[in-house]
DNA sequence: ACCTGAACACCGTTCAAGT
DNA sequence: ACCTGAACACCGTTCAAGT
């Protein structure tokens, strides 16, 4: 049967997950996918529309994550945990949601959500977008350090301790930021 | 006159300067260096040790900045501001620093400057080493969500409107935690 | 010590031509 | 509509040999 952009792009994560960014090349991807280089070409414009739609599927794991029952710190807490867990499960996640061209679908969904719960602490939208911001800003900041440079120092319970506490931090200046 | 790991590296980085990073490539460089590509080899073991020093040296330019005679958290204001203007003053510059492999001398100086300014306010060695976590990983998540996709979308007053608005917020936090 | 020459094993992208 | 064949214009890295 012929490729979509669905095929390709699920072949696109596995290799991902198997080789890392650095490997995953649009040829190896082709040898993958039992076809010839240009054929990827059909699906996706270039590369980078195909890394977009990698990223954004990342990000989809962590949009789907359910809110727990419980205020909105500890919501903003299960989103930006869901975050860093979708980008630690594939070798250099937090490097290709970061080099994300343009945001997709789901990283505007994910986005939403954190807006929605800050709108629901009496916010008005620009205060509420600086949350989100700030939200993002850390667990994209944290998570790529993370990955590109303390993942093979520290324990993952050390680097989870340190996430937290970071963003406990981040927690508080939301509580105390009008 | 032979090369040096200097020149190599101001080469390198006025090269980032006029084309950035995705163009700066090794035989560019040894072009621009009147050199073949094998002579760069001697000078730095592989590209990635050479970015490696084009990211310190970005770094430089923020852990040079002088402290302000003010209190702690417009202390960390200027040292987060100048890391931000250093990452922005080059293209790609945020991609540059977190795609760092190991952090260099000017980014531990940078980093103890932060840890020395949270130290005066009464935190234990933890609690310091927190909260310069959590400025370098806003700082560097916003510049390089910055500089990735909303440069071209939002004026440079917006977004350094919503740069200290949300480092207001980090701030306010680091107040508010013990 | 420092660099050249030359090779090795790759890249991403395009596009006429095939089916 | 979808893919092949084949090319174009590159990459980073290594290393014997030169000076």
């Amino acid at each position: 049967m012929p490729l979509t952009q669905a095929v390709v792009l699920d072949a696109a994560m596995s290799l991902l997950d198997e080789v890392g960014l650095d490997e995953l090349t649009t040829r190896r991807l082709a040898t993958r996918l039992n076809v010839r280089v240009g054929a990827l070409y059909w699906h996706y414009r270039n590369k980078q529309a195909l890394l977009d739609a990698v990223a954004d599927r990342i990000i989809a794991e962590a949009a789907a994550t359910p809110l727990p029952d419980a205020d909105w710190p500890d919501q903003l807490r299960a989103l930006a945990g869901a975050q860093r867990e979708a980008m630690l499960a594939h070798p250099d996640g937090a490097r290709v949601v970061a080099s994300m061209g343009a945001p997709g679908t789901q990283a505007r969904a994910f986005f939403d959500r954190l807006i929605d719960i800050l709108l629901t602490t009496g916010r008005d939208a620009g205060a509420a977008e600086t949350g989100a911001d700030v939200i993002t800003s850390y667990v994209n900041g944290f998570t790529m350090e993370e990955q590109a440079r303390k993942a093979n120092l520290l324990s993952r319970a050390e680097r989870d301790r340190a996430f937290d506490a970071g963003l406990d931090v981040v927690l508080n200046g939301l509580r105390h930021t009008p």
